[in-house]
DNA sequence: GCGGGTTTCGCACGACCGTGCTAACTTGCG
DNA sequence: CGCAAGTTAGCACGGTCGTGCGAAACCCGC
């Protein structure tokens, strides 16, 4: 179980990568470590001794994930200064994302597996979506700091309307698969932050594209 | 399997009914045919035979479903005149069906069950959700005729936001469980319908509670 | 090249799944 | 009351699931 060689890390992280994989398709719920095996061409049981239990399994599922989002979301957007033009930055690495083939966000497909449930996982769900909006919220007060966002506005409403249009856009572009769904979130985006900011409205619809 | 006797088609809709509420809490795809049998105190076959397939009773629960969506969101706000006050009635309908204990809405949470599939059943759950989004269309045309929203308004950008506005109240009850989740949304739908109004701004707004 | 530790496999287990088939039961009609 | 039709139960089948356990394969240091 315990990885002690470069070659069982190898193989440990081929299988958290098509786990993910297949989570992000089917959901964190329905993977099975059989089908993990066959994918990988290796035994059930070997999958097993590497990862120890499904539960686990999925944890390093969500841990990857984690990982993937702040590679691709979070940190392209610490390059741009603080402030409403790291808010866009990120807004846009995320409207980018869902476009993609790995579009799907375990965040919010696995809000939905987990809601009326009550177990360690919808925990670690929990607790991803509460960093992202902790990371939402903090660029946000960074904004108001720099006197780009007024200072009345409602934040906690603003990250629900936010959060909200990333979840809406999810669905729109993977279940319903309207074309320009992601056009249709840019301009929510700045319908949504347009009565919020101070002076100048150029930062938000300057970078519609 | 065709329903007869008076007898058979009672236990049919109580098969329904349990396998409805099964589905609202685990998703329309983690029904199972033992657990319904067993809930009822029914042999599984007994069950089976009654319903013809696993797929038959999903696509069974998939209408009651409607039926009851029918019931509990359109029929009361057809009682209202045609127009706004009709699609405030509908929104305070759907929006109060969120905080009750059968909440869950199988239009988006099975949304994210069959996103990246390519079945039977993600042709079904399509043709609800178009059809829901046809009654919203046609409430708002009928806004406009009225002269209560203003003929420019982009239906489809308000539709999307509208029902994106669901889905992230559904996520934010029963997933994040927000306390205050549903005057949010509220608040949100005021945000969203504001600008579109033509004169007086009341109708949205003194819906509000 | 041989030994010891690490990794993977083969196999088995009990559980649950959907689905058929046949027998038992219930019900309503004559 | 009896008989036929309709309804449910019992049981079996092949499948997949997660999980354990002991043997085989592998790799590295001596």
């Amino acid at each position: 179980m315990e990885a002690k060689t470069a070659r069982s890390e190898l193989t440990q992280s081929a299988i958290v990568d098509v786990a993910l994989e297949m989570a992000r398709l089917d959901g964190l719920d329905s993977l099975s470590i059989g089908e993990v095996a066959k994918r990988l061409n290796l035994s059930k049981s070997g999958v097993f001794s590497r990862i120890g239990s499904r539960e686990a399994l999925q944890a390093a599922v969500l841990d990857a994930f984690e990982k993937t989002f702040q590679q691709e979301v979070i940190l392209p957007a610490l390059r741009e200064p603080r402030g409403l033009p790291r808010m866009d930055a990120m807004v846009r690495a995320w409207l980018g994302r869902v476009g993609g083939p790995h579009g799907n966000c375990l965040y919010v497909a696995g809000a939905f597996e987990y809601d009326d449930r009550d177990d360690a996982m919808r925990e670690r769900l929990l607790d991803g979506v509460r960093r992202w909006r902790s990371t939402l919220r903090r660029t946000l007060v960074q904004a108001q700091d720099a006197g780009q966002l007024r200072e009345d506005a409602d934040l906690d409403q603003l990250i629900f309307e936010l959060d909200g249009l990333f979840t809406a856009l999810v669905r729109e572009v993977r279940f319903l698969r309207t074309p320009d769904a992601v056009e249709r979130a840019w301009t929510s985006y700045r319908r949504l932050m347009a009565p919020m900011l101070t002076a100048p409205p150029t930062s938000a619809s300057e970078a519609s594209r």
